[in-house]
Parts: structure tokens; sequence; C-alpha cells
DNA sequence: ATTATTAGTATATTTATTGATACTATAGCA
DNA sequence: TGCTATAGTATCAATAAATATACTAATAAT
């Protein structure tokens, strides 16, 4: 989940997790990986329909995320030669095997924020 | 995905998300807590079992992650009153909830990490 | 001539997360 | 008497993530 931007700090270290449910977050966690990906479902994004979709995310993180997710071949990244600039972002096939993991976390969301956010106004209730 | 220990910013700033997979991730994400979710899908643990399966993990991080975890409901926190201390930490019946996704997350790295260390040193040398 | 547009980069700064180290209480054991 | 074990807390330091702001090039529209 490193936003750094040395490529090799992040190869050496993918292979030092004990556990691959920490792999899976290496690649789809942090704020906007995961949304990002899931706006991404639906088809090819140019970079500030992405800029617009992810709320309040500042183009230099996008940027980096972008740069990140297409590192770990999850984007593809289409440049083309124009002016205005025109970039485009969709996900590989690779990327595609993360349909059902995304789709997943949708819908826990959908289902469960109720319940966290009762569960948090709970909880620190009980503290005071 | 804040680790504060201020739970009024935590309450008030998981319904400003715009899409759900971010509150989601705000309750699974981090470093750490699938990771500790994972190892207590097979029953109860106590303190430092959790800190000897989470390779690393620090006594300070782990109290965090696991007290974020039980302000969600996602955790239970069994306190026994005897010397020395002995606290066993479960899954709620809501925590229960997130079992396909934790599991989804560990078949997804246990198929797809390889592919990502490739395209990850790939990425790397194509830089260069 | 001015302004808007796109997809960024550069730089500095703030905020959040993580880590290192030392410390606590009390019982049991050698 | 001193050592070990447990489940933490307190304090400080280091690292990483996130944000704010200003800047760029080239064209097309006003």
């Amino acid at each position: 989940m490193k936003s750094s931007n040395n490529n090799d700090a992040r190869y050496f270290s993918i292979d030092k997790y004990s556990c691959s449910v920490e792999a899976t977050i290496d690649v789809i966690g942090g704020k906007w990986k995961s949304v990002i990906i899931y706006y991404l479902l639906d088809g090819k994004k140019r970079f500030n329909e992405l800029k617009r979709l992810n709320n309040g995310i500042t183009q230099r993180m996008l940027t980096l995320q972008l740069r990140e997710l297409e590192a770990d071949g999850i984007i593809h990244r289409e440049v083309y030669r124009e002016v205005p600039p025109k970039v485009e972002y969709s996900l590989t096939e690779f990327g595609q095997e993360l349909r059902p993991l995304i789709l997943m976390l949708k819908s826990w969301g959908m289902n469960n924020t109720e319940k966290v956010i009762e569960n948090r106004s709970k909880y620190t209730n009980k503290l005071k």
C-alpha cells in the first residue's frame, strides 16, 4: 500500500508477506485504489473523468495511484498524442480478475455501512 | 482507515463516502486489519497469539487495530480477570459476515501474487 | 488577446500511520 | 530474591500518505 515512487522498494517488499491476504491488500488497498478499480469496471475512463468520480482526490494522488495500478498490471494506460492531451485508463485482463472482489467490497459496504456507523457511535458513547 | 484515537472523527467521517467500496475499505483496510480478521476466522485468539501470527506487528499497532475493529462491532474482546492477564478476541456475528470477503482476499492473493511481482519487475525495468 | 481545456509535474507542507523503547501489575517458579 | 509471563500504556521518533498550490504545453473557442 505504499505510494512511494520507488518501484524497487515495492518489488522487494511484496514477497515478504506471511499471509496472502496482505498481498491482495497491497494491490487494492489504500484510500483510492479499490474505488478507482470500481469505476473502471464499466469501461475505460479518462483522467479527469476519474478525478471527478473520485470525489476530492487531488491530481497528484490520482496520478500516483494510477501509476501503481499500472505497474501491477491491473490497468492499461493509453495515451493519444493530441492537444489537449487525452489519456484513457482501462482494466487489463488481469485487472478484470479483481471484478468479483471489488463487487463484494461494494455490496458489503452497501449492506453494512449503516450498522458500522451505529456500532461506532455506541462504542464512542460507552467510552464517555 | 484512520488509526486515530478520536472516535468521533471516525464516526463523522464514514458517511461522507461517495462510494460504498470506500466504506468497506475503511473497516477492513490498512496494513493489519484484514489479516487479523483472517486469523480470527478459525476461532478466538489471545493477544500475544495474534501478535505472533501477525508477523512483525508491534503491541501498540495491534492494540490500536483491535480497538477499531471492536468499535466497529467486528470483534469481541473478552477480559479474564486473572494474573497474568488473559484477553480473548473473537469475531462477532456481524464480523462473521466478512468471512466470504476475507477468504476472497486470501485466494486472490494466493493465485495472483506471483503475477503481480512479475508485473512490477517488468514495469521497473521498462522505466530504466 | 484572453480564456478554457487536458493530463499531468514540481515543490512544500500537513497529517496519519507505524515503529522503538521503556514501563506497569501480579502471580508462579527456581 | 530475582526471573518469567501477559496484556497492555506512555512517550517519542521516523516514515508514509495525503493535500495545497503553482506551473506547463498547445490548441480551440470567445
